[in-house]
RNA sequence: GGGCGUUUAGCUCAGCGGGAGAGCGUCCGCCUUACACGCGGAGGGUCGCAGGUUCAAAUCCUGCAACGCCCACCA
């Protein structure tokens, strides 16, 4: 067997890039169109295509390549469908903002065809940066299918949809309130707002009564000539046409129907009564804006007010505010209204008020509610079935949690705007005939426009030609044969494209090999914030469209905060940039520290340190194999007898199937952080520290307590279990390590298959427990034992003990220390270690520090090497340390209710202890005795 | 205003009904022939507070507090 000599310290920068390329070009990421084997699944949260790679999609894309590789393994067809979203108003901002920055164009100066022109062009030089980043921590995504959502293919899968919807009257248009953001003159939905409380002001204004001759109700706190409301937005009063008052509200009963004048208008407007009105809040009194608020608008639904718009696009008054607003902004106006109401006496008071006021969740400008025409989505038929398919647990949500909380949001999910009034994204496939609708896309309606839209698709009361919903852009209008046709303005909302990723990427809807085979996908792994954006809406669509949950399990993971727990964002520059930690760590490392800090999908707190754990491990493992190659030069390969094998050999094997179960199980569930503290325990404390440094012993060619010819059948053996141990770590931490396993790999076993295509360990029974045991009872402890009196008494490191001895209580014990591998010695130190039988103490055991575990008695002869005062100390420490323990146990067993209540092998166990410590205590008094002899 | 999460060693976090754990940091000692990104040893915790259930509670229940996240139309 040859083997390539390792460096001395693991040095990933080649490393990864030889890896990668090697894997790229063998295609081991493809996964085939129609696998004849079982096939897992994961798509890609699709980054946006103006992304750049951050924390949270390092953590992300982890997870989802530990999950693809260890599937990979196992022998599934396994697909990651990667891809790019393009983020419709993210990206046209940016690009936007390039504009302005580079030519000082808006974008109406250049015209529609040529942004998205640049939006393109930019895409194409930029868009792939952040999935060339993702090849930097190793993602084994099957890049030859990587999508895009404005894909051909994908557009006709949101084409299709759209008119399905529409066909089965799922999808309609409307005048409604929308969240309007006025900076990026768009519509946004529901959840594209962000709210924060804000400090604003309660503005208490006096409308008077119409007629001098109007009663006053006595109860009414109100001035004799009219009615307080209270408002924080006095600026959208011109657009007032009600005022609301609760209808079991007393003070105002008497008030219901009469007139009132809006001032500054001098329009008449009614008081009304509805149940919305909290009689409580503010004077009880409720001006309302049927344009300017979405309750105000249910109100005037309800009571059949006009709606009069008194804001522009970008949130400037309109002329409906009246010649001395127009123009304005809404905060100019605000003010100028605040004044002339004062100045008019009508101003009651202002107090303070804190509430939450909606921001635009790209821009932060303040969203405007504002009336509009709009296209939305039915979403309560939609969200039955995925409440329905949730609740048979057709789609599992770990950690469990986020169940609860998906279910809230589609129970109470509320109608879903999709369009924008933006220029980059799917345009809507609607087209409007020149006979009906004079002028397609003109915005800003007026109040004495109507509803002439029908919330209802397919309304029998329409005049003129029906909208066109096709699949296809057509060019005569089928109801009156006019080719003058125009497409809607907008375009629809991104995560309408979103939420048919799981199916548009693999070909529908066209039935594609690929569909039928790789849907429903197997994991979605993503992060809390997006399961109602795109989580939720995949489910109804992937039902909708496919008749199947897009996915069978939702892993949820934490989110990443800074050092000082707050989220890592570009405007507090606290982020962690994940290529700078690659570049200084190495990707193995970042990975493997991620995934151990990521608990049961709780937020991780990160610093650049907690790298240092994956880094450190990363070099243990790498010299562990440098130390296991340098002993294998000359192995032949060959399996031992079984005979042969050595105590260390049994103990490791053991601990490695049991490493292997643990392993797949915690992955099996989810537990990304378990699995890999299983295998970093193992490596580190188990093979590292016990197992090489025992296997030195057979290693070594002079061990002179077997014959030659037994320590050549051990040094084989040893040789035969470093390798195969080896290698199956090498397997089992490969989904989590990929560069520096499959370096290790190649140097192990050139002739073998890459490991990413290697068999992954399976779950078996644990083999060797007894000898395993043997190995803990009679090798580990007494080490440990002898370790611990070394360090506490100041035994010199570089002498050797002399002599040592462990007392235990079965004859079987004491010959099977005796007889197995001198493994006590090497590790202790010592130059001769025995044992004997409780009872059967040696004479050189008098004169002795002493020490208990568990199984047995360990002294060490002071003979002159051990510090007297600190073994004192030490047995006091101990003492006190039983004493204590005694204690304890005897109190439970005085307990009357324990014995008699709890389970049998309870109360035996605390016996035992009780009994142990016992012994323990008069052994260590014993040694005190004879170290204070000594002194 | 609701909902969820967190509160365990100096720090970051496991454990979630029967003997308080890990990593980092600290202290002591080591260049022991793979690794100082290392080796050996040690110290350190009334498990947020208050009740309750139980023979037994860090672990289950109730209440409270602090911090964090999400949802919400009180003008």
């Amino acid at each position: 067997m040859t083997m390539t000599e390792l460096a001395k310290a693991y040095d990933p920068k080649d490393v990864e890039q030889k890896w990668y390329a090697f894997w790229e070009k063998g295609e081991y990421f493809h996964a085939p169109d129609d696998p004849k084997n079982e096939t897992y699944c994961i798509v890609i949260p699709p980054p946006n295509v103006t992304g750049a790679l951050h924390m949270g999609h390092a953590l992300n894309n982890t997870l989802q390549d530990i999950c693809t590789r260890f599937k990979r393994m196992q022998g599934l067809a396994t697909l990651w469908q990667p891809g790019t979203d393009h983020a419709g108003i993210a990206t046209q901002n940016v690009v936007e903002r390039e504009l302005m920055k580079t030519e000082g164009k808006r974008r109406q100066e250049i015209g529609r065809e040529a942004l998205i022109e640049r939006i393109w062009t930019w895409r194409e030089a930029y868009g792939d940066r952040i999935l060339k980043q993702l090849k930097a921590i190793g993602s084994s995504c099957d890049w030859e299918r990587t999508r895009f959502t404005l894909d051909e293919g994908l557009s006709q899968a949101v084409r299709e949809s759209f008119v399905r919807l529409y066909d089965e009257g799922l999808i309609y248009r409307g005048k409604y309130i929308v969240n309007w953001c006025p900076r990026c003159h768009t519509a946004l939905a529901d959840d594209e707002v962000d709210h924060a409380d804000e400090n604003g002001h309660l503005w208490h204004i006096r409308y008077p009564f119409s007629s001098k001759s109007e009663t006053q109700n006595p109860k009414s706190k109100t001035k004799p000539d009219g009615v307080v409301v209270a408002t924080t937005r006095p600026e959208t009063m011109l657009g007032d046409t009600a005022v609301a008052v609760n209808p079991k509200d007393e003070r105002y009963s008497n008030l219901i129907g009469k007139m009132l004048t809006l001032p500054e208008t001098g329009r008449q407007i009614p008081i009304v009564a509805d149940d919305f009105v909290d009689a409580a809040f503010g004077t009880g009194a409720v001006k309302v804006t049927p344009a300017h608020d979405p309750n105000d608008f249910q109100i005037g639904e309800r009571h059949n007010l006009p709606r009069i718009n008194v804001m522009n696009e970008d949130a400037t008054m309109s002329a409906e505010a009246g010649e001395t607003y127009a123009g304005m902004t809404r905060d100019e106006c605000r003010k100028k209204i605040v004044e002339a109401l004062e100045k008019q006496g009508l101003l009651e008071k202002i107090d303070e008020h804190a509430h939450a006021v909606g921001h635009c969740y790209r821009c932060h400008t303040t969203i405007e509610p504002w009336l509009s025409d709009q296209w939305f989505v039915k979403m309560r038929p939609l969200a039955e079935k995925a409440i329905r398919a949730t609740e048979e647990s057709k789609v599992q949500f770990h950690p469990e949690r986020w169940t609860q909380f998906y279910l809230q949001w589609l129970e109470n999910a509320r109608d879903w705007c999709i369009s924008r009034q933006i220029w980059w994204g799917h345009r809507i496939p609607v087209w409007y005939c020149k006979t009906r609708d004079p002028e397609p896309g003109t915005r800003n309606p007026g109040s004495e426009q109507d509803l002439s839209e029908s919330r209802i698709p397919n309304s029998e009361s329409r005049a003129l030609c029906p909208p066109i919903v096709s699949r296809e852009t057509p060019t005569t209008c089928p109801h009156c044969g006019s080719t003058e046709l125009t497409q809607d303005e907008d375009v629809l909302d991104t995560w309408f494209s979103s939420a048919l990723w799981p199916f548009s990427t693999l070909g529908w809807p066209d039935k594609t090999p690929l569909l039928e085979r790789y849907y429903p996908t197997s994991t979605l792994i993503t992060d809390r914030g997006i399961i109602y954006f795109w989580v939720a809406r995949m489910v109804m669509m992937g039902l909708k469209m496919m008749e199947e949950v897009p996915f069978k399990d939702v892993y949820i993971h934490g989110t990443i905060l800074d050092e000082q727990g707050r989220k890592m964002s570009k405007s507090l520059g606290n982020g962690i940039d994940p290529l700078e930690m690659i570049d200084r760590y190495g990707a193995d490392a970042m990975r493997f520290s991620l995934v151990v800090l990521s608990t049961e999908g709780q937020d991780l707190k990160l610093s650049e340190s907690k790298f240092e754990m994956g880094r450190n491990f990363c070099n243990k493992l790498w010299n562990a194999s440098r130390f296991a190659m340098m002993n294998l030069e000359d192995f032949d390969g060959t399996a031992p007898d079984e005979k042969d094998l050595t105590l260390a050999d049994r103990w490791i094997m053991n601990r490695l199937q049991t490493t292997t179960n643990d392993v797949i199980d915690a992955l099996d569930g989810f537990r990304f952080s378990v699995a890999a503290q299983a295998l970093y325990q193992f490596i580190w404390n188990d093979f590292c520290d016990w197992y090489l440094e025992a296997a030195k012993l057979h290693l070594s060619p002079k061990d002179e307590e077997q014959g030659a010819k037994g320590a050549t059948a051990q040094r084989h053996a040893t040789q035969h279990t470093l390798t195969e141990t080896l290698g199956t770590v090498l397997k089992l931490a490969h989904p989590f390590l990929p560069f520096i396993t499959e370096e290790i790999w190649n140097h192990l076993e050139p002739e073998a298959s890459p490991l990413i295509v290697d068999t992954y360990p399976t779950s078996s029974a644990v083999p060797f427990e007894d000898e395993a045991n043997l190995f803990i009872i009679t090798k580990k402890e007494p080490v440990e034992a002898i370790r611990n009196i070394r360090g506490e008494s100041n035994v010199d490191p570089a002498k050797r003990i002399p002599k040592a001895f462990s007392g235990f209580s079965t004859q079987a014990l004491v010959d099977y220390a005796e007889a197995s591998p001198r493994y006590v010695e090497h590790l202790a130190r010592v130059e001769e270690h025995r044992a004997f039988l409780v009872g059967q103490e040696p004479e050189e055991t008098t004169k002795a520090a002493a020490g208990v575990t568990e199984n047995q008695t360990i002294y060490i002869p002071l003979a002159g090497l051990i510090d007297v005062a600190a073994e004192t100390a030490r047995l006091e420490k101990e003492i006190a340390r039983t004493e204590k323990e005694i204690a304890s146990v005897e109190g439970k067993l005085k307990n009357a209710g324990f014995i008699e209540r709890a389970p049998a092998e309870i109360v035996q166990r605390e016996r035992d202890r009780a009994q142990q410590a016992k012994t323990k205590l008069t052994t260590l008094a014993e040694a005190m005795e004879k170290v204070k002899q000594m002194a």
